[in-house]
DNA sequence: AGGCGCTTGTGAAGGCGTGCACAAATCGCG
DNA sequence: CGCGATTTGTGCACGCCTTCACAAGCGCCT
């Protein structure tokens, strides 16, 4: 969904598939039903019907159990879901408990936020390498970790292990940094840059862009207002039909 | 999608709506085309192909052509579309002519990256305001805006015409800042807080999570994983279909 | 032991979005 | 002035996603 996706050709033989392949809408939820889910494991719930969670993470309770029944029957009629476990399979299904390593590039405003927040971690997040590209930003400590050179990224990639790379970099610089990161065997970027990245079949790109979002919000305004200030009328101006023809 | 969105009940009775009111999955787009078109307005460039536009862009050509058809017909055939014509009915279109006045409350580690951002205020965004509740940020003057405490708010959101809010507190601030700035008359708020906020209709609320896109990142990671481990291979625990009953 | 209420899991239907493929329209050139 | 090259705008079919509605299953209470 507006996000940049390249798949690999499966070829799977088996019947059943070694891994459930969910609906991508369904694993976009996934991580917003985690969450609710330790919300409500922290309350001391032992069990939540698929009414309860589905308020709890703002979505449609039919949904909800739709997308669950793909994960299996870890529910229990007549009951609800146990919390606990329902916690373990998504966690299990969205490979949080490997606990991946992550690379931020780009330390500037926004990446001195990222690289503070502690609500990665405690989502099966770390990371373990800061890299920049101005010599003023390169040696500092930030967070307990230090800010390398953008030039060691190959090595630490494969020395740390890391599978996941957030880029936040001016634009001009975002493609040549996503390059490098593929080239080092990063295989899902996260993009804070405003532009459009290519990158080989196999890697996965998500977007985050803060300006499209307050963008969307505004055609909504846009929207609204013109409606409160003609009701059931029409457009300002540019009310053309078929009507005014030659 | 995966936004909460509270619609209000149309009663339109015209034929044509005073709006055109564009499928939404178009509204995502849009303002991708924009930042595209501006690019090539930069580079000096008159006209577009819908094929070039669409590679800016990042989507198929048809795609864009569709989308684009929705707004009206400003393409001309055997040439494309005319840069800066598109460039203002797009802005138009998303009510971005009237540089909309933005609160940003909470200017913790995000909300400092955020308030130094220049990237809203060239695309159409006016941060007017900054709030806190903690008595050590609020008096500091960050890029040009003093922060206010947040008890201000309602007042400062009548007398700035604030129509979006940006909430960027802890988690279990939002649900309360979310109810002060829909008291206050903010009919779309745009929140980095992990949480799912509750808004009268009429009220849209875009919601920007990292973590979320992280896991879903990391889903993919691990059936890449999965995928070249165990070529048709299954699944390594819990593979309980309905065969192991009773 | 049996019945009753509650909740899950799912079949089916409808709606939305995507992408193909092509007719219609425009420009440039001979 | 007509023709061919080019590109838009769109009808159509397909697939994904959402939502409804209900049968199947489970536990509890009597
Ligand atoms: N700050 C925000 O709130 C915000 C919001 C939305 C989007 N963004 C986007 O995020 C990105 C970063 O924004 P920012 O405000 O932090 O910008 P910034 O200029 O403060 O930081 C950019 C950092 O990237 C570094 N850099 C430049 N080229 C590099 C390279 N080739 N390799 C490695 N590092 C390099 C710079 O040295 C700098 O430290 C931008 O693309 C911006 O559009 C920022
Ligand atoms: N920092 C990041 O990179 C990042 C990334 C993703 C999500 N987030 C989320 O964004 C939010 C802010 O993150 P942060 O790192 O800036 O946290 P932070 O603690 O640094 O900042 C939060 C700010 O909100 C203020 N605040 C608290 N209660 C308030 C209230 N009732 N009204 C007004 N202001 C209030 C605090 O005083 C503080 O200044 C959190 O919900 C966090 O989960 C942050």
């Amino acid at each position: 969904m507006s996000q940049q996706r390249q798949g690999s050709t499966p070829g799977n033989t088996g019947a059943v598939p070694a891994f459930p392949d969910l609906p991508e809408a369904t694993i976009a939820r996934l991580p917003e039903y985690l969450r609710a889910l330790h919300n409500l494991a922290e309350t001391g719930s032992e069990t939540v019907s698929s009414e309860g969670l589905a308020a709890a993470a703002g979505v449609n309770s039919a949904k909800l159990r739709k997308d669950l029944s793909h994960l299996g029957s870890y529910g229990t009629r007549g009951v609800g879901y146990d919390v606990a476990l329902l916690i373990d399979q998504i966690e299990y299904i969205l490979g949080l408990d490997q606990r991946r390593a992550v690379a931020l590039v780009g330390v500037g405003n926004l990446g001195h936020a990222l690289a503070g927040y502690d609500g990665f971690a405690s989502r099966g997040f770390r990371i373990v390498a800061l890299f920049d590209a101005d010599p003023e930003q390169v040696g500092q400590a930030l967070n307990g970790l230090t800010v390398r050179h953008v030039e060691e990224l190959g090595r630490a990639v494969v020395e740390e292990g890391i599978t996941i790379g957030v880029i936040a970099t001016p634009a001009g610089a975002a493609q040549a940094v996503a390059d490098d990161l593929v080239a080092a065997g990063v295989t899902s970027i996260l993009n804070f840059a405003p532009c459009v990245l290519a990158v080989p079949a196999g890697v996965d790109v998500r977007k985050v862009d803060l300006a499209i979002e307050l963008q969307i919000l505004s055609f909504h305004e846009h929207r609204k207002a013109s409606l409160t200030a003609l009701p059931g009328g029409r457009s300002p101006q540019a009310g053309n039909q078929e009507a005014v023809g030659s």
